[in-house]
DNA sequence: CTGTTAGCGCATTCAA
DNA sequence: TTGAATGCGCTAACAG
């Protein structure tokens, strides 16, 4: 069945293409009567303008790319949800690229993306400097960082309050009574990691603690699970998410210490969940062993044995302010710097006084 | 900066048009050096050909598309990273929908794919009969069929053993001990929800039990949290998801009978979510007041209170199977009838010995 | 071994 | 108020 096309139905019509184009778009007058025949021609033959061949002559494509670490990541689905849903109320269409915090697959990613012809992109970025996303950016293609900070790089970000965030959560450890606090970080490239550490850190500082290197754990995953394979057996995790595991296995030199933390910050929900495991793998109970509180809230954190007190992030929201910026940006509205999105501390159970 | 054309490379390597299509696409014979003279060309324009121009004028866009209801539901989410990384391989991207079991929705996106000139479609129908799906079929557009059926529709269908997984959930129930076995389902339109409560059934009836009408209970999305927020205070949900709330709902006129029942399967996991936060809210301790046993494992299972004992299907592979059969079809290669992927019971604490 | 040219399906300028 | 003709950037005959 051969597609139907803009001229099938300006014959049907007994137009000229010129005219149901021009009623297609309503882009120019045309007599009620030849745009009724027109209408009618168009539901008679079923006709779907072809968004390929409109899209190399009006040089649009009505799509956007977004390009993020992982859409099994419980945050970034979230936040693509937030996006594409707002995005289509303008009738774009959306290209998911996951990077698995690659930057050889956000590059070429960002090649193809750019082979189609793209008219934004919602990009967090793995925080490598990119060249292709420079070039990108230079030949005007509205860019809106996701989440992350991107150096160099002259595109508006829309994030939340990171730093502000951790404070709180060290904060609320410090209160608590807690003077041993760990933290875990994941890779150091993305911005919000490090926002997070300073907030750690000023909380810490402010206190009068200080930060002790010995109980700041980076979660490296690229070191994979075959490493320490010999060392402690593995749990299986569904998820082929590399933080996980790397979270469990970075954990597990602080969790030796003699003099162990009572309590520890996890700077995201992939880590949490690595984090707990290793807790339960070791029959460490959380509170009352050490105490727990994270980055990111989701519907199955107060479900949890025990109930994960959490720094929680609008997700949703983010991704909807994201794609918002960007059709302000696509459509050449004005746009000023955004104020980071607030974060709420949520106080359940996993939190508690230290022993002694 | 106007986009590099391929005539700009022509002209820079002293060549025709026809030789670079050539050499980028390895099409036909170009001699060595001319060859060179093209690729130092491109390199230098820093040229990327147009996948807009290109997929006019061959009729294929490189991509497909993947309607599924919710992308944020955890299930899907899996799936869609299997899709994507399958698709991936074969140079193919994917426009992802979520039609939040709405089949206005599902048309509209339809429509959407349709005029975007996909070269397939992977699709999660929501059940209700779909001219416009008819019609892509009818056009020749390869389509599979993810995880449910579409009666009237002839396309190949990837989905996992959901009966023998009901089955084998309640069964397990009926070795437990337990006679009164409620069981929770979603939407009738969709054939997963109708094959498990099957299962259900059928374990029910080979044990000489019997289904009693008053433990089938329908979770029903568009019963909105507005309609019995005098009743019960609804639980915030972070997600938008219906089935959450809806089975939160559905559930309290169940929780009410005095013969209250002593076990609840649960046909998918958002539902279990709703089903949890209803236990919690009522005080019900599970497993001791009421054993709970439900479809689909996710990470945070284990790490429940109690751990969650569930039927696992294996999402990751569900959608990496189906963009593989699509690769298949788009490609003209022979494609027989799959068999249902398998499941598997994952016992944890969820469920135990009713009291008495 | 390479070049010329005709469209792919549409929007749009210029004429009428 | 409408039509004819041009070209978006590319591939694929056809020609040489």
């Amino acid at each position: 069945m051969a597609r139907v096309r803009i001229q099938d139905v300006a014959e049907r019509a007994g137009v000229s293409t010129a005219t149901v184009s021009h009623v297609i778009n309503e882009t120019r007058f045309v007599r009620e009567e030849t745009r009724l025949k027109v209408l009618t021609a168009i539901e008679e033959l079923q006709y779907q303008p072809s968004a390929i061949a409109r899209g190399l002559v009006t040089n649009s494509t009505q799509t956007i790319g977004l390009v993020i670490s992982d859409i099994a990541n419980p945050f970034f689905t979230a936040v693509a949800r937030g996006v594409e849903d707002e995005i289509n109320q303008y009738g774009y269409h959306t290209i998911f690229c996951n990077t698995d915090e690659a930057p050889q697959r956000e590059d070429e990613y960002l090649r193809l993306l750019f082979a189609r012809q793209i008219d934004g992109l919602v990009i967090a970025p793995t925080g490598v400097p990119s060249e292709r996303l420079n070039r990108m950016a230079a030949a005007e293609i509205p860019i809106v960082l996701l989440d992350r900070q991107m150096p160099g790089l002259d595109a508006p970000l829309v994030n939340v309050d990171n730093k502000h965030g951790a404070y709180e959560a060290t904060r609320y450890l410090i209160e608590l009574g807690h003077r041993r606090i760990a933290v875990l970080m994941g890779l150091e490239t993305i911005s919000t990691q490090l926002d997070r550490f300073n907030g750690y850190k000023q909380a810490m500082d402010d206190a009068g603690l200080g930060v002790d290197d010995s109980l700041v754990v980076h979660a490296d995953p690229r070191f994979s699970t075959n490493q320490l394979n010999q060392v402690v057996p593995p749990p299986n995790f569904l998820t082929n998410n590399q933080m996980t595991p790397a979270a469990f296995y970075a954990l597990q030199a602080l969790l030796d210490l003699k003099d162990r933390p009572s309590a520890i910050f996890v700077a995201n929900n992939q880590m949490t969940l690595g984090t707990l495991h290793a807790l339960k793998q070791r029959g460490l109970c959380c509170p009352d062993d050490i105490s727990l509180i994270s980055f990111d809230d989701h519907d199955w954190a107060p479900l949890f044995s025990p109930p994960l007190t959490v720094v929680r992030q609008p997700t949703y929201e983010l991704g909807k302010t994201a794609a918002s910026l960007l059709i302000k940006l696509m459509t050449q509205q004005p746009v000023e710097p955004l104020a980071p999105l607030p974060v709420e501390l949520v106080v359940r159970q996993s939190c508690t006084r230290p022993a002694r």
